[in-house]
RNA sequence: GGUGAGGUGGCCGAGUGGUCGAAGGCGCACGCCUGGAAAGUGUGUAUACGGCAACGUAUCGAGGGUUCAAAUCCCUCCCUCACCGCCA
């Protein structure tokens, strides 16, 4: 949620940023709800504070000994004035509250100002390329191709148990998933200092409010048949974040960093919509792992943080060796909640192109508000807002695509990357 | 799922429907005391919104209701704890 106060001091500037990543902010209606919220708020306050003397005089009066019935006759003129308004004017201030709140959960937040502009993907910028793509000798095969090859992958099983987007895995390429997983963790926990967590993978209404999925994106989501609604999961930035929901961190518990949560979890995507693209295989899936990093930092924190933040998860590409290219979302391209996002792109041979395969964004103060996370900063003693982040350290569905694809050998079996042999007790392929 | 007991400030814990945003304690901050510390002692110490401010309003798990007035009474829900049932 954008800061109230700030759209009210300037709403042309804030109308003007968000017109970058393509949305139109209604300045003129936005103004007319916020002064009528401010009179109704006052309006009723007033009535309240009536009220409340008066009520308290009745009590000072009983306690002088006056009957009840005598010292209500005493106030009776104001109290049946205030009856007469009470009901109106508090439903009225209680309505143009909720109006103006549901405005402002409905708008995404503001790119910040490095964020180059642009309407789609095509306006993306790189930042930097790494690795080589591999020259292959032969015709390169896609991940279905492969997995189905090597007997391991099936798609239609899954459709026969679910319906389509699953996917069943055997052998050892279902522990080469699990491996990629292990392996993803341990990084982030040994060499990159986050605490691992493990946390619920269905999450109530408030959550998804919290980190921006709710109100508007309810169709992605799976919801569950219970009263009160419950959702499984898009992503487990949604439960991870919402450990700070409601919550003062002091300064010592955030660390020099901040604080800085890694988690595994199944991701699951209703997708309505999307049918039609990306229907072969596991690039998009409604239900898929997912290593996930998220930081809670202090708003000073929160510029390096992203690049530290990308960084790690670039390591993981690193480390498997696949080659990658970093592009910064354009204005049009960034997620709702988003200020300021970095994607990574995996080479895919048998697409002939990058695909991504981790976002990394600063939240800026936009969740924290909509969730009331935190922080009392020492030097003034008062809680503020914290700032939030989060990245795919990485898609695992994904990453196990790219490592199917681009260590793939004539014969179509696969070179297993050194780094997850030892989480593969020593295999080294998988076929061959 | 059943029965019972509870949910009050950073924590513990009082609270008879009426000057209760809430006694007391702990913790924390600042001061006094001290050579220094401990002990002792004094003061302060929730959040949000509105206001230049004084201050006002709201919040005692959440939502409804009764009442001139609700932390306090009634209803529904959520959560915690104990025991039972079921289960990995």
């Amino acid at each position: 949620m954008l800061d109230i106060k700030a759209v009210r001091q300037d709403p042309q500037r804030v109308a003007e940023a968000l017109n970058a990543r393509g949305f139109q902010f209604d300045v003129a209606h936005f103004s007319a709800l916020d002064a009528r919220r401010k009179q109704a708020d006052i309006d009723s306050q007033n009535l309240l504070a009536e009220r409340k003397s008066a009520s308290r005089q009745i009590g000072v009066l009983v306690g002088q000994g006056v009957s009840v019935d005598d010292a209500k006759a005493q106030v009776n003129a104001q109290l049946s004035k205030i009856a007469g308004q009470l009901d109106a004017l508090t439903e009225e201030a209680r309505q143009a509250q909720a109006e103006i709140e549901e405005l402002l959960l409905g708008v995404p937040n503001v790119p910040l100002p490095e964020v180059p502009p642009g309407s789609s993907e095509a306006d993306n910028m790189e930042v930097l390329r790494w690795g080589e793509p591999k020259a292959f000798d032969f015709p390169v095969r896609d991940h279905v191709e492969l997995g189905e090859g090597l007997q391991l992958l099936d798609g239609e099983m899954a459709g026969k148990i679910t319906g389509s987007r699953f996917t069943v895995m055997y052998g050892k390429l279902a522990r080469l998933h699990r491996a990629l997983t292990q392996f993803m963790l341990d990084l982030h926990v040994q060499e990159h200092g986050y605490e691992e967590i493990y946390v619920p993978y269905i999450v109530n209404r408030d959550s998804l409010v919290g980190t921006g999925n709710l109100p508007k994106f309810e169709a992605d989501l799976f919801k569950l048949r219970t009263d009160p609604d419950l959702y499984l999961i898009p992503t487990a930035e949604v439960p991870v974040t919402n450990l700070a929901r409601d919550r003062i961190f002091e300064d010592g518990e955030m660390g020099e960093h901040g604080v800085r949560y890694a988690c595994h979890t199944p991701c699951f995507r209703s997708e309505a919509g999307s049918y039609g693209r990306d229907t072969r295989g596991m690039i998009r899936q409604h239900q898929f792992e997912k290593v996930e990093l998220v930081q809670f930092v202090r708003p000073h924190q929160s510029l390096q943080a992203l690049e530290q933040l990308a960084g790690h998860a670039e390591t993981v590409l690193q480390r498997l060796d696949l080659p990658y290219r970093k592009v910064m979302l354009c204005a049009g391209d960034l997620g709702f909640s988003s200020q300021k996002t970095y994607d990574l792109e995996v080479w895919l041979p048998a697409q002939n192109t990058y695909r991504e395969i981790s976002s990394c964004s600063s939240f800026g103060d936009y969740q924290a508000r909509r969730m009331r996370a935190r922080w009392r900063n020492p030097a003034s003693g008062k809680p503020e807002l914290l700032h939030t982040l989060n990245g795919s350290g990485l898609a695992v569905g994904r990453t196990l695509v790219a490592v199917l694809e681009n260590c793939q050998r004539a014969d179509g079996s696969i070179a297993v990357p050194v780094a997850l042999q030892a989480y593969m007790g020593g295999v080294s392929e998988l076929g061959g």
